[in-house]
DNA sequence: CCGAACCCTTGATCTGTCTCAAAGCGCAGC
DNA sequence: GCTGCGCTTTGAGACAGATCAAGGGTTCGG
């Protein structure tokens, strides 16, 4: 994930209109020219291929990276005044300011700060997402599945053997890539070989190092 | 592709060591530690994941993204002070500049035109493997091949109905995320419906508007 | 001109993952 | 406590593409 960038907001955004969003909003869309430069003061959002409007999976089908405030929402598009290229959803509620593109230009050319935090942003998002990229070229399900497993365990937990799954199974499973079915069948094949345990919104880590060879780390 | 950057190389770079490499000549491999920026005077490079070294697939199994100099060749690396995540392989013989990382490091700081330079050169980079993904995830491989064969028809040729392929196939195949023989497969099934003609080197796009729909564009 | 090495093509088969369908489960509202 | 609805799990089947194996072409060095 985009881990929040260091500096709060510049100022020059205080003049900038705020705007609220309930979890669940799509803030961007496919193709939607590039009007503005958003920065995201607080919230989580997912960037990705939503499936069609109305269909029951309409939220994200699949994620491609993710976003976490206080950071610029969509810095590639912004920089290249270019239509954006994936769909961006709130995950949670989200607070936002609009910078009109012309605005943002002009203080992209005149402020050094801001021209480095959308540098060190852009380059986490594209090594983020060069990171997904690889893993789903040179691993099968069971291995992005481990893999994620031990990344959660290490963030979320002190010791590091339990991950409380604080999203859906679906939106991990969209997250990995993978069909929920698919992420289904993997935990429950764990769970045979003993390298997890636990049921409902709890995954206990029985044997990482089982989990780290199979992650292939 | 991403496109070579409008500027020449800035001055502060002329007192870089120059550096020639052959074609095949793998310049950064994952996990390498950044200990220098590059600069990617002439030539093109392809950026991606290796075999095994030593196998016959050493070269580059799955293309993530290619970059034609002049431009910087790793700039997230470099911006993040981070190690590689993908193999570099040299396509063409390639010309480059090595900076050390603490040299570098200054002239970002200093140098409001080398900020701007790896601002635009990583949003293109950061774009094109979005586009990249997003085509992968929603698209099989016909599809894609036919996308290939009409961006490579308009820029190529001016007519824009002939493609002269400029690379082995099956480097062909590593940059559509296919095997070789899926692309041959591939081919052969686009011929037989009458969307394209020709053989070997040369592929000519019978009905353009038959691929366009195919692709899905 | 020959041989070796590699590329491309084609066929047969295999495998991982998706899709569809149906049956539990869990939570929210009544 | 019931009732529904959507999430999760499980099974059976389908399919795209990978892999393995073999044949024919091309290129290049000698």
């Amino acid at each position: 994930m985009l881990s929040p960038s260091s500096t709060p907001p510049p100022s020059f955004l205080a003049s900038a209109r705020l705007e609220r969003c309930a979890a669940g909003t799509v803030l961007l869309s496919r193709g939607d020219p590039t009007v503005a430069a958003w920065y995201l003061e607080s919230g989580l959002v997912l960037t990705g291929i939503s499936g069609e409007p109305g269909s029951r999976d309409e939220l994200l089908e699949h994620q491609l990276g993710q976003m976490q405030g206080p950071c610029w929402l969509n810095p590639t598009a912004a920089v290249l005044s270019l239509p954006a290229v994936v769909d961006v959803v709130a995950q949670t509620e989200v607070v936002l300011r609009k910078m009109p593109m012309a605005e943002f230009q002009t203080a992209l050319a005149a402020n050094r700060q801001l021209s480095t935090t959308m540098l060190t942003g852009l380059a986490q998002a594209h090594r983020e997402q060069t990171e997904l990229a690889v893993s789903r070229l040179a691993k099968g399900a069971e291995a992005r599945c481990a893999e994620w497993l031990l990344q959660h365990a290490e963030s979320n937990d002190k010791g590091g053997c339990a991950v409380q799954l604080q999203q859906r199974k679906r939106l991990i499973a969209a997250q990995l890539g993978i069909a929920p079915e698919t992420l289904s069948r993997v935990l429950r094949h764990l769970r045979e070989r003993s390298l997890i345990s636990g049921s409902g919104r709890t995954v206990n880590l029985v044997d990482p190092s089982g989990l780290r060879s199979l992650a292939g780390v």
